[in-house]
DNA sequence: GTTGATAATTAGCTTAGCAAACTAGTTTGG
DNA sequence: CCAAACTAGTTTGCTAAGCTAATTATCAAC
């Protein structure tokens, strides 16, 4: 391992890292459609109100990496299953607050029971040890999405 | 850490990962868009077709865990581009075997080469354990999506 | 040789991304 | 204090990429 194949090895981890990955949210993308009702997307912007609190549009589009217009779309879908609620923005009358209802809470808890979720259920095949590693990675997936923040 | 918590930081797993897994790959559909000019999804498939030689549609639909109809359109889109060639599949007339040519060989080695692709970028940014997780994880998704096959 | 399966495609639908244009509030300069 | 410039959100219209169902062409088996 010198420095030279070094950066071979990295690119094809790259490649490899992108294939699993694409694949992945295909078969998460599938799945979703059959078992919750909701897409891979609109979960994922659900489960980030969920965890961070009352946020605008805005915020929320810079939080999973869309645009605006697309944010918009994602939660008019939310708001048609009656899972968030939006209030007026006191410190900007353009701008609301999107929080998640009962409906909503209730929804993200019973996801987060699923056992059969795509990924729970496969994960529960794997060793601690494999586990493991599939978190850290995913943390680290995060942290290098983060670093592009600028 | 007991047996009972292992069940919950594994559903917790699965949606940390979820959630990187879906926003990862809408980066990447971004940084596909901005710079080859060619979609991840049609990347994948070429970069398939480069690795496992000359394929039927329908063995390349399988790897890539897509339906023949979307496997369809990816091809015409790689055609168009000049990426690959078919030839008729001697074994079965209603099929035919498709191969990289030239421009999809280089094209392949370009991405090779590529220093800036999304992932690679990133990933040197990295330690070498990191990365080793990274690659690791990748097998780990490849491995569970295997699961599936039956 | 007709019948039934299978490979590929075509047609039509959906989801989820984008950019550009619009609306309506906010901020700022004069 | 109001006009101009800016900004948040939405609407509109486009594209990519997935799907199913239906067609077409070939293959296999009886």
């Amino acid at each position: 391992m010198t420095a030279r194949t070094s950066d071979n090895s990295l690119t094809d981890t790259a490649s490899q890292l992108r294939n699993a990955i694409v694949r992945t949210s295909r078969a998460l993308r599938q799945d979703a459609a059959g078992e919750t009702g909701l897409s891979p997307a609109t979960t994922a912007a659900l489960a980030s109100i969920g965890r961070s609190g009352p946020l605008t549009p805005s915020e929320l589009a810079e939080i999973e990496r869309v645009k605006r217009p697309t944010m918009t779309r994602t939660l008019a879908c939310l708001e048609r299953e009656g899972l968030i609620e939006r209030t007026p923005d006191p410190a900007d009358g353009r701008s609301s607050l999107v929080a998640v209802n009962e409906a909503g809470r209730e929804h993200l808890a019973r996801l987060r029971r699923r056992k059969s979720a795509y990924l729970a259920r496969r994960l529960r095949k794997l060793d601690p040890a494999e586990v493991e590693t599939l978190a850290r990675a995913a943390e680290l997936l995060e942290r290098i999405r983060e670093d592009e923040r600028g």
